[in-house]
DNA sequence: CTTAATGCAAAATCTTTGCATGAAC
DNA sequence: GTTCATGCAAAGATTTTGCATTAAG
């Protein structure tokens, strides 16, 4: 090995539209539904490449994962200032940034006391945005 | 309909095991894994049937849910007193309830300020606990 | 006796892997 | 010319459903 030792990334068209069809999706997205999304644009890939791009940008932390109530992987690109926190629609999927700040204060401070070390936190905020509430009554507040 | 409405329960062993189980289990544990111990228990009962007392139960609001890095479900019996955060050790998989109401406040206000409505929150700390910090040294936190 | 619960096997998902072909360096 | 990426099909894994049998009210 002469050169990158690690980080042997080699730029494909099928990436390139992957990493872009992600960015076009606003709000979080599954890899099935980006996959049908790049098909009807009339991308050529595979489900598995889709599959097997977005773990690579998993590991290299460019996206950031949540699950859906049925455990399915949701991806979004990670705006490049850190991890963000997101209030999903139910409904509709539309999906705000939302200031959690003191949340991270919270979570810093826990583990201190605590004396846990390495502390992750997985924060998802699912409701109903006012335009959808228009004729629905199913899930009630947990909290 | 003479009786309970909706609350058509039927108290039977397999429903009993499952919630014995359940609570002897301390920490979050899986479907399949509980349905192991009750077999190595020496009950008779049906992966199934576990699957839907689970199901009966997380519908009820008697356990909380969370999913572990693999998407598996992971169910434990809700202390008594509404839903609760648990920091949970990647190591041993100790789990402790921490003091959530920062948050709780915190979800409140945002609900209110971006005006959804029915929001449910989910929060998940994992971190290694003091015990076992002694040689590993993989995951980095993400905070 | 009527209604609901059980459990086996099969189905339904989402995701990963084996392997031969084709593209990138 | 090597090495890595692609993509199909098949395998893996978790959870749900169909249906006949059994148990509870």
């Amino acid at each position: 090995m002469h050169e990158t030792a690690r980080g042997e990334w080699r730029p494909t068209p099928q990436r390139a539209a992957v990493l872009e069809a992600l960015r076009a999706a606003d709000g979080f997205i599954s890899a099935q539904a980006l996959h049908a999304a790049l098909v009807a644009d009339g991308v050529t890939v595979g489900l598995t490449t889709v599959y097997r791009t977005l773990r690579l940008l998993e590991t290299a932390g460019h996206v950031d994962v949540v699950r859906d109530s049925d455990g399915e992987r949701l991806y979004r690109p990670r705006p490049d200032d850190g991890h963000r926190h997101y209030l999903v629609c139910r409904e509709c999927g539309l999906s705000l940034a939302v200031d959690a700040e003191e949340v991270e204060r919270w979570v810093t401070r826990i583990q201190r006391d605590i004396g846990f070390h390495a502390v992750n936190h997985t924060v998802e905020l699912t409701g109903v945005c006012d335009g959808c509430l228009s004729g629905q009554a199913d899930r009630r507040p947990d909290s």
